[in-house]
RNA sequence: GGAGAAAUACCCAAGUGGUGAAGGGGCUCCCCUGCUAAGGGAGUAGGUCGGUGAAAAUCGGCGCGAGGGUUCAAAUCCCUCUUUCUCCGCCA
């Protein structure tokens, strides 16, 4: 969330940069802003009530000591008792309203990303390659997956549902191998790894902003109020809510396996077929806890560091910086990661890489102390380094032959054991 | 899941309704002392919210696991929840 005091002194500044976001809250921000003064007169009125309440209590029993009487102190003191009770569930009120205007409001995009509407509106930083070129009709990777007999999606309808596949044989094995892959060349570059809870608590789901403003994409347990975690983006960066952290420990980096799960709520009829958007899938996901003062150079060291796994797998890539209004809701500033997919004929999504600034830490009190100076909020970063389940789809389709196999890149024949899958 | 116990600062820990939340360890600074050890003194509740102020400051609210309640007044009494420990049950 941003802070109160930024919007109360920059209101046009914010309606602004929501509307840059294709959104319009003007209204609401005026009407935050008259919450916010009618909240601080309450607030000091019912802070003055109870000093003095305090310092009555302090009076009492030195004159019972004494023994005065305080029968006509007490009543006074009855009385200011139930003011107090009455201003607070006021402000109480207020709060409240406050809290839910603040945490519709998104991020203000940094200066340097590019005002726009759309997707077609990002800009194109750098590519990685060139987009594979083939002398027959390349097959898309459900059709290869088919053929091949390691990808199932049909058992997993009727075991479970839409949007859920199996992997079988050296299609398990190559999901299994890029997730080591993976983890290993992030651990061997800094990166610490660690493997997180699949379902987290609510206090976390809000802290990194997926509640409460997105509640129906998440799946949450009817036993306990638990999530399955959408990204292990939640319970890492929540690994230090409500903590301060020594600043001589940042940038502080982790990175983390694990199945995500999303309802997919609103992209009914998009990518129905293959890897690309399903209920659960695997990810390794890279988090940053950075010093305000270069988190926007650790964006560029995670973004190289997701992207470097591309690179060693050699399948052809572009970065893109994201536009306005293209922005998640958290985030100040996203590269997205976009593989060359053939079924497609076009980059698609493969890893979004975000630098939060304060916007989390300041929702979960995530915040760093240099010796002898005040705590400050860090900047949260965080990318996926990269999706395993769509860097299945690009190798299968990228890495085919002819005749339908499949040859494994390089990288991961020491988790594969083998150099090629082929139809059994 | 059942029964019991606990949660106070960096750590240990006292405090069962009333004026400043003891004490110790550690840490920081000072004194003393050939060095070290020992000793003496001071500081050590961070943080957060609000008021005044250009600022430095300064005044106040909150804070004893969290949230409610009782009371003029709650670390202390009551209720709910969370976590940890011990025992039992179940279990990969």
């Amino acid at each position: 969330m941003l802070d109160i005091k930024f919007i109360r002194t920059n209101p046009e500044l914010v309606k602004q940069a929501v509307r840059n976001r294709n959104g319009n809250l003007d209204a609401e921000i005026d009407r935050l802003v008259e919450i916010d003064v009618k909240r601080r007169e309450l607030t000091a009125k019912t802070e003055s009530l109870k000093a003095e309440q305090n310092a009555a209590s302090k009076k009492i029993p030195q004159i019972k000591k004494e023994g005065g009487d305080v029968s006509e102190i007490m009543a006074q003191m009855k009385e200011i008792s139930a003011q107090i009770k009455e201003l607070d569930a006021e402000l109480a009120e207020y709060e409240e309203q406050q809290k839910q205007i603040v945490y519709m409001i998104p991020n203000v995009p940094d200066e340097s990303v590019p005002v726009g509407t759309d997707d077609s509106m990002n800009k194109e930083i750098r590519r990685f390659g060139e987009p594979t070129k083939f002398d027959y009709e390349p097959k898309a990777h459900w059709d290869i997956g088919a053929g091949l007999d390691i990808l199932d999606p049909e058992t997993a309808a009727k075991v479970t549902g839409a949007r859920f596949h199996f992997y079988k044989g050296l299609g398990a094995r190559l999901e299994r191998s890029i997730i080591s892959f993976f983890l290993n060349t992030h651990t061997e570059n800094g990166y610490t790894e660690v493997f997180p809870p699949f379902m987290v608590n609510r206090a976390s789901m809000t802290g990194t902003g997926q509640l409460p403003k997105f509640e129906e994409d998440a799946f949450k347990l009817t036993t306990n109020d638990y999530f399955l975690i959408p990204t292990a983006e939640v319970p890492v960066t929540n690994m230090h809510r409500d903590e301060i952290i020594d600043a001589s420990k940042l940038p502080i980096s982790y990175c983390a396996y694990s199945a995500c799960f999303r309802a997919e709520a609103g992209s009914a009829g998009r990518d129905t077929r293959g890897l690309i958007r399903q209920h659960q899938f695997n990810k390794v996901e890279l988090v940053k806890f950075a010093n305000p003062e270069n988190s926007f150079e650790e964006l560029e060291k995670l973004t190289n560091d997701a992207e470097r796994v591309l690179q060693l797998l050699g399948l052809p890539y572009r970065v893109v910086c994201l536009c306005s209004g293209d922005l998640g809701f958290s985030s100040a500033k996203t590269y997205d990661i976009e593989v060359w997919m053939p079924s497609y004929n076009r980059y698609v999504e493969i890893s979004s890489c975000s630098n939060f600034v304060d916007f989390q830490a300041r929702r979960a009190a995530i915040r760093f102390k240099e010796q002898g100076g005040k705590a400050q909020l860090v900047h949260t970063l965080n990318g996926s380094g990269v999706a395993v389940g769509r860097t299945v789809a690009a190798i299968l389709e990228n890495y085919q032959n002819p005749d339908g196999s499949v040859t494994i890149p390089e990288a991961l024949r020491p988790y594969m054991g083998v150099d090629k899958i082929c139809k059994r």
